[in-house]
DNA sequence: CCTGAAATGTTATAAAATCACATGAGGCCC
DNA sequence: GGGCCTCATGTGATTTTATAACATTTCAGG
């Protein structure tokens, strides 16, 4: 899309982590968490959560169609929509408003809102943690009575192994 | 597109503020920022930053286009997007990526990063200023390596008009 | 004037998202 | 278990948003 994709392998935090074990983790997460609030977590909501959890990086709504029709799932938009909506309603993906893209979420389980770094050339993306109501939004919304509902933190850039490549 | 839309009169910063000036400085700066930097403050881009600043509230590209076109510029979208384009690369506009949509600059002059606070009831929009490299995604960045070059900040929630509808 | 770079206009197409409606699977009461 | 209601799924069609590709025009600089 942009330039020189070479999508190194550690897209989460730009460093290496237990990939094998993050995926039952955040599976069973999410699991338990429907368990408790009587979520139905079906088959293709699963299956989609697998997918980003394997991949491991922002996939956009019809490259996840392509992987749920392949799993033998529904092969029209609104499954993959679907899938995706159920997963970013309670928490376990994120919509990356910049990238049109959907990744699971780096820090299940804690309510959160989160702070992306997305590289600009490699397209990995990084979550941060972030507090709804603090920095530049809270200060604004105190000041003009707005009631934040929701935010939506994202910064495009370098990621450290594509600055380094850069820098050479 | 969401529910009660009664767009309110001063979408702006939520408040009162000399809408007949703000148009006329605006444009003056944006003037004066083209003159100074050798750019060419043509005729479609200036009405597109006229339309913006007059409407002033987020347009999307393609009500950007029907306005253009009434105005005898060419109908076809990439009229709208490049006219967009060149008044966000400028900073004399920016887009909210939560609404695919454009708005005038409400800081004109100023090198800024803007954050949004956007109401989810009469879709108004507010900017408030930012500093790139500070707060949460300033830390996050530091401690991993990445490399900001651009951030984008939009909060969802309720304008205190419609906060205050809400509320009875 | 001549010339090259930037801007405009148009056709066509791609990408992203939603609507509308039929069918199917579960939970629940009896 | 059978009836019933709700939510989830599947599909076709459409809308909305954005870009590709290419001919033509405009304009500053020589
Ligand atoms: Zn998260
Ligand atoms: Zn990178
Ligand atoms: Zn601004
Ligand atoms: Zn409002």
């Amino acid at each position: 899309m942009t330039s020189g994709n070479s999508a190194h392998s550690d897209p989460l935090g730009f460093e290496a982590h237990d990939h094998a074990g993050c995926i039952d983790t955040a599976i069973a997460a999410a699991e338990a968490h429907c368990a408790e609030h009587g979520l139905r977590f079906t088959p293709v909501r699963r299956s989609a959560l697998e997918f980003l959890l394997r991949e491991h990086r922002a996939i956009g709504a019809y490259e996840m169609l392509d992987l749920l029709r392949d799993a033998g799932y529904g092969s029209q938009p609104p499954v993959a929509y679907r899938a995706l909506e159920f997963l970013v309603a309670n928490g376990f993906a994120h919509k990356i408003e910049r990238l049109n893209a959907f990744i699971a979420c780096a820090h299940p389980g804690a309510t959160h809102s989160p702070a992306f770094m997305i590289c600009r050339d490699c397209q990995s993306v990084a979550e941060a943690h972030s507090s709804p109501a603090r920095g530049i939004l809270g200060d604004a919304a105190k000041a003009t009575g707005f009631q934040i509902e929701g935010t939506m933190i994202e910064a495009v850039g370098l990621c450290p192994t594509c600055a380094q490549k850069a820098a050479s």
